[in-house]
DNA sequence: CCCTTTCTTCACCACCTGATGAAGAACACG
DNA sequence: CGTGTTCTTCATCAGGTGGTGAAGAAAGGG
């Protein structure tokens, strides 16, 4: 419909983009804070200096506006491309890396979002558990090829979602303030040993499949 | 005072405790499953089939049924005691072990419902950080006793946030429905390498301490 | 019996929540 | 100018929130 942008339509399409934007920014700060269910649109509007009732305009419902806030088109992907891009022999530092390196630039980040809203909301869990499927475990799976990978991607998926946890979230020390090459250090053995280590012992039971490589 | 609670004062001394101790397990319940902030005081009552009023009454104020809800007093010291008991070789596999067991056994347990809190709550935040902080990290680094003492305990912490959050929280197959000894095999060694495994490598500036600040 | 203590319930409060509808202001076009 | 579109504000809604106060029902003791 309304492609333009820039003049053509009348009505006032200035302000009206630039206020969308505002409340979308805030959005994400407090979202990224407080989690989805403990930020009411209220404090939104008001941290957005914007009446509440725009933000209905803007987005219909809260759950629009969290959509929209977390919507990632076009901004998690380059850094994650990066993670790929190279071979496996480095891969674990490069996860730990650009992980803390993108999520130390702003806080607000979708998955720091969604990670503080998924114990909260249902949908931030589905919408969390579709991301990391789909853009990390599918993906180191398929990379690795072997038997074995989904339970290896899954290990690395716990080497995420603790170091996320424990410095973005819950702030342990001294993870919360080291700096990302101490980080890199300590966690990127541990990835890549996930991922290209010995296999795990499969000495019980049937379920842990044949260790190939 | 009054400390006797068998017989002696008058009232109905017997059905209070009942209610009491019904209302507590019932927020025990759904305190864990939606955290402090998503679950209502009047959520609570109506499950527990009481008044509203009797929750205020008995506990006063919603974070004093919390906090009574999250009082870990003689319940988990004694799984987290047998982690210590015997020596380094095997301290892995016991950790996780004694984690994943006690923590399939009831989702209700105070360490699950301070870790779905936490995101939303700040006082929950302190709360397992403290508890963390106090019963993990200071007694592994105690019982290490190396200089690098707390870089490894806070590894161990990583796998143990991230192991809860991934099977508890946010259900990530496959960890989600693995068995106790799958998972033992998966990250025993992890957490075993992170304690005694060799040091972290200090290839870039000083030996890590003098990192931050 | 009465009386005290404990438990239980009901009615109610002020406040905040997400959401709606209509009226009004800013703007660009004809 | 007027007109139509977009943006902004206001008043308001129903419903849920944590929390309070008083009155009533059991249970005991004297």
């Amino acid at each position: 419909m309304t492609e333009d942008g820039t003049h053509g339509r009348p009505g006032r399409w200035r302000s009206g983009a630039e206020s969308k934007q505002r409340i979308l920014r805030t959005a994400r700060e407090l979202f990224g804070e407080h989690g989805y269910r403990a930020t009411s649109v209220r404090a939104i509007a008001t941290a957005a200096g914007v009446d509440p009732a725009m933000v209905f305009y803007f987005f219909g419902t809260k759950q629009g506006l969290f959509g929209a806030a977390v919507d990632m088109s076009g901004d998690v992907p380059p850094a994650i491309e990066s993670i790929f891009a190279g071979g496996l022999g480095t891969i674990g530092e490069r996860i730990v890396r650009t992980l803390v390196e993108n999520l130390d630039k702003s806080g607000r980040t979708p998955l720091v979002m969604l990670t503080r809203s998924a114990p909260t909301d249902a949908r931030s869990e589905a919408l969390l558990r579709e991301f990391i499927d789909r853009e990390i475990t599918d993906r180191l799976a398929a990379m690795l090829g072997t038997p074995d990978a989904a339970r290896r991607a899954a290990m690395v998926n716990v080497q995420i979602l603790g170091l996320t946890v424990a410095r973005y979230i819950m702030r342990i020390e001294p993870i919360a303030s080291a700096s990302v090459d101490e980080l890199v250090d300590m966690f990127a053995p541990l990835v890549q040993h996930c991922l290209t280590g010995p296999p795990p012992r499969t000495t019980r039971g049937g379920t842990g499949r044949s260790a190939a490589e």
